[in-house]
DNA sequence: CGTTGTTGTCAACGGTGTTGCGCTGCCTCG
DNA sequence: CGAGGCAGCGCAACACCGTTGACAACAACG
């Protein structure tokens, strides 16, 4: 741990050759690689030229340095949101560029899909998602307690395609296929519903999913506020 | 491997101590301590006064045994569900018996909010959340877009739940206090809306968030058909 | 110029899931 | 009734994981 530096502005030592920076770009790099190369110390440290222990003088433990990598990539997906959106469009946003880049770095979004950073871009995240659903229409109580709805929910999206990800090439070929095989075989009379709906079930695609589960948060503010005006 | 009985119905050796069963059961017990005991197969070894490898002869892998264990859960949930419920109950209903049971056993929750068990159970939940979409006026490929989105959504809504439980107490209390303490000194500048909601966001539950979030599937649903009826 | 503190290296610890080998005791079949 | 076969279990070990403590090099400071 560097000491703060109290009035001299000496901060930067010349002979350091491993930043938090670099490292945090190191994770990102061996994060980009997915599932076909672990995201283990040892490999950040091959990654950087250095003794995998050497992390640990930038930071307290891997948890740490996850938090620091997830609000990076947090602070891109806040960087690519437009101006002059409406509610609607800045969840939506806010929504398509988590999944892009929980997608490229899938152990990122994975194991931050139940935490909390408490990092700067986090408030920021908070303060979008507060501001729409403000401009939705909801106060108080309610506007909090959607807001967390939305929050939790796109982590929860995002977490578990990113978690998908990581899996083994041949695990996640199993998942995939059972749409379109083991779905197809089931007893017709014990499941009527399946059996009725397989063709249908083989089809639907995951954007199609995330794009109705998305969907259903806006939808789902919009009838809260108009059962509150209605009332 | 147990060679399958070809004729003879002999399945049952008298001596074989341990059962898929026994160690399902076992498996539960540990996983019930939640985080103060980790779910690890030496553990589960001691918890059944056997050597932890002979679990292998059972089950192929960690993983297996897992789905097997989670498929035994999806069992409670669905056996305690009662009949002669509309769609919408029939979907908080499965909702609330899932959550609880993810929060009984949170390893089992965690590790399986984006799998796919493709056991008995399994279906049987497809079964009952397509009767529900096609019940509330969804057919075709709409109900099938919908079911996933119910499905995925519930999984991970009670996968997140658990996996936050999974938690050391001290991460656990350090994001539970963070509404409370943090957020309450953001920079009023910066984040107005955080500032203007404070004490609203303090006070949140998990369980009003959980409800609002399973009351947006079911809203989203009967918008989407009401959106369908009138065009 | 000596002292101090930061940073990287190295070896090692305790933990994980998993595998190969050998023993034991039951079941089946001649 | 005896002999084989084999399923089930214990044991030791492997490869990998995150993390720690001791040590060396080196820059900055008084």
């Amino acid at each position: 741990m560097p000491k703060s530096p109290a009035t001299t502005a000496r901060s930067k030592r010349a002979g350091s050759q491993l930043t938090p920076d670099a490292i945090i770009e190191a994770s990102l790099r061996i994060a980009a690689r997915g599932s076909e190369d672990a995201f283990t110390v040892r490999r950040l440290g091959e990654e950087l030229g250095a003794d995998p222990t050497a992390i640990y003088r930038h930071f307290r433990d891997k948890d740490e340095l996850l938090l620091s990598v997830a609000d990076r990539t947090l602070g891109e997906v806040l960087d690519s949101i437009p101006e002059g959106l409406d509610w609607k469009g800045r969840i939506r946003a806010l929504a398509a560029g988590s999944l892009e880049v929980a997608l490229r770095y899938p152990v990122v979004g994975s194991t931050m899909a139940s935490r909390t950073t408490r990092r700067p871009n986090e408030f920021r995240v908070v303060e979008l998602i507060i501001g729409a659903v403000m401009e939705a229409g909801l106060q108080g109580a309610e506007a909090a307690v959607h807001y967390r709805m939305v929050g939790e929910s796109l982590l929860a999206f995002v977490g578990q395609r990113a978690a998908h990800l990581l899996f083994d090439a041949d695990i996640r070929a199993a998942d995939e296929s059972a749409w379109s095989r083991e779905y197809r075989l089931v007893d017709a009379q014990a499941f009527p519903n399946i059996t009725h709906l397989s063709t249908e079930l083989a089809e639907v695609t995951d954007e199609q999913i995330f794009q109705v589960r998305v969907e259903a948060l806006i939808s789902a503010i919009e009838k809260r506020v108009e059962t509150l005006r209605g009332a």
